[in-house]
DNA sequence: GTCTTTGATACCTATTGGGTATTGCCTGGC
DNA sequence: GCCAGGCAATACCCAATAGGTATCAAAGAC
């Protein structure tokens, strides 16, 4: 059986008689009656009651007819459904996000990338930078968001933003008086680090970036997470820098001040498998893409 | 797209090698890496990732499958299901009933069929002689069972048995006392005709046997059905004469007793269109017969 | 009766699916 | 670094078969 026959059938069904039905499917009428005569024999079954004026379905045919209009329009969906896959329109992304970036950027990127492709399942999974990485290897996530990505493992690594890094200050302290923070103000300032895994982290930047300066920040509180480390700053811990896109995190007597200087800038980025070649990946690399130059300007 | 797409598709997804596959439907591999290419270039899609060692499937490859076995699947359902049809072994058969019939023939009849064409679902429907002739012609009914067929409309009518006809009696009255009774002992018996409608009715030809004899019976009541007839046979009313499958119906203070005369007998036919060439027809008609032989003997 | 319409048959043609031979590419072994 | 083995792709040929034309036979319509 071919698809072929039943095409054929179903014109024949629906039209009773053969030269009309043939002129339907673009074929004349002697190879219809040989291609229904070959699907009949195959199927060891009379599907037409041949009477004088044309063709009526059997109970057999009636039959038949149900389920050939079922499969010829799966066989149809599949098509469609296949090319937009190929296209990068149907099937299921697997993103992993961690604690800061799903503060703004994320939800911005992956509404846009829903708006586009609404036949993709999102799947978001927060993880850490490690989990993302042996993830992604593992072909369990497609992408994943990352900051202060170590160049070494086989990942392809696309930057999605580069952020001001902030500095969070309770408004009772002097330093909310400055636009601005320059490091060096960090002198003797209670300095609450974020987050404490995994390494290297932000918290070992700013150190990093201090001792530049020639000085030791007093360090004097690690945290796991964005969100504890400016409850801290609001019930007047310290002082903890952070990415921009947490300045959205809005809490009582805390405020945001640029870090100083045009360097000050941490990037978050996109890592996937270079080997993958998905249309899924393909499309939502594109939205980030979009969204990069659209941040950029 | 044809089916040998399908299998072809099917056979490369899952040996992950073109010769494997090759072999497995029975081609040589060039012809399947076209075939596959034809695939892919139709839907637009590519379905394998060619790698060094073989072929995977992409994720538009996978999606394919996945539907591909589907169709596969529901197209050997079809071609199985519409072969049982045509040896009607599957579909549906609609069978007009009446009173009497029930009591013991059509429940006999009905479960060998059932027995032997397990995927025929049967209704049952219980109407009368003209009902059923109406729902015959206009294709409701496939089959009905009737008595005292009139010859005229167009239907084949096939004889299903042949009952002798009983004289159901209170055992209270004189006549019980015979083993046989004759016509003639009708004679001043208040007898029950039944049923009183359709005509021609077995009480018309009850009446018109005594005729024949040379007498009037005494009349004394008309009914709809047999269960009434015997009811009233029970309560002392009168003399009922009734088929022999209705003595399966046992009344108190009512006893049977054959009609005397080797023509005193009544058939059970069942009738169908002439040009119904339904295969579930001629199955039933099949078991009829037999039933009818196993009768007869 | 004739004419029209139906599906079936006979026979030819053209398409195309499948076969063989071969190439080109990658990979693993030495 | 080179060669052998296994892979898919390519080129080309042949044969199976789907489709075309001409025609027939049967069954109404008139």
């Amino acid at each position: 059986m071919e698809f072929r026959h039943l095409r054929y059938f179903m014109a024949l069904a629906e039209e009773g008689n053969f030269g009309r039905a043939a002129k339907r499917v673009h074929i004349s009428q002697p190879p219809l009656t040989r291609q229904i005569r070959q699907l009949e024999e195959e199927l060891g079954a009379r599907l037409f009651e041949r009477t004088s004026k044309g063709v009526e379905l059997t109970e057999a045919g009636h039959l038949f007819r149900e389920e050939a209009v079922k499969i010829l329009a799966l066989a149809q969906l599949t098509g469609e459904k296949t090319r937009m896959a190929a296209r990068g329109e149907l099937g299921r992304l697997d993103v992993g996000i961690f604690g800061s970036s799903v503060l703004d950027v994320i939800p911005r990127l992956i509404l846009e990338f829903r708006r586009r492709y609404p036949a993709v399942e999102v799947h978001l999974h927060n993880m850490t930078r490690p989990e993302q990485i042996q993830a992604l290897q593992e072909g369990r996530l497609t992408v994943g968001f990352v900051r202060l990505f170590p160049d070494a493992p086989a990942m392809a690594v696309e930057t999605v933003l580069k952020e001001r890094l902030m500095v969070a200050i309770n408004r009772d302290n002097e330093l909310s008086r400055h636009r601005e923070i320059a490091l060096r103000a960090f002198v003797g300032q209670p300095l609450i680090l974020f987050p404490s895994s995994p390494r290297p982290s932000l918290g070992d930047h700013i150190v990093a970036l201090c001792n530049r300066e020639g000085f030791t920040p007093r360090v004097v509180q690690e945290v796991e997470d964005v969100v504890t480390s400016i409850a801290l700053v609001s019930s007047g811990f310290g002082i903890c820098v952070v990415p921009e896109c947490a300045t959205s995190l809005r809490l009582p007597r805390v405020v945001y001040r640029p870090l100083k200087g045009t360097d000050q800038i941490i990037e978050l980025a996109c890592a996937y498998r270079p080997d993958d070649r998905s249309p899924i990946l393909q499309s939502f690399l594109e939205v980030v893409r979009q969204f990069r130059s659209a941040n950029e300007a």
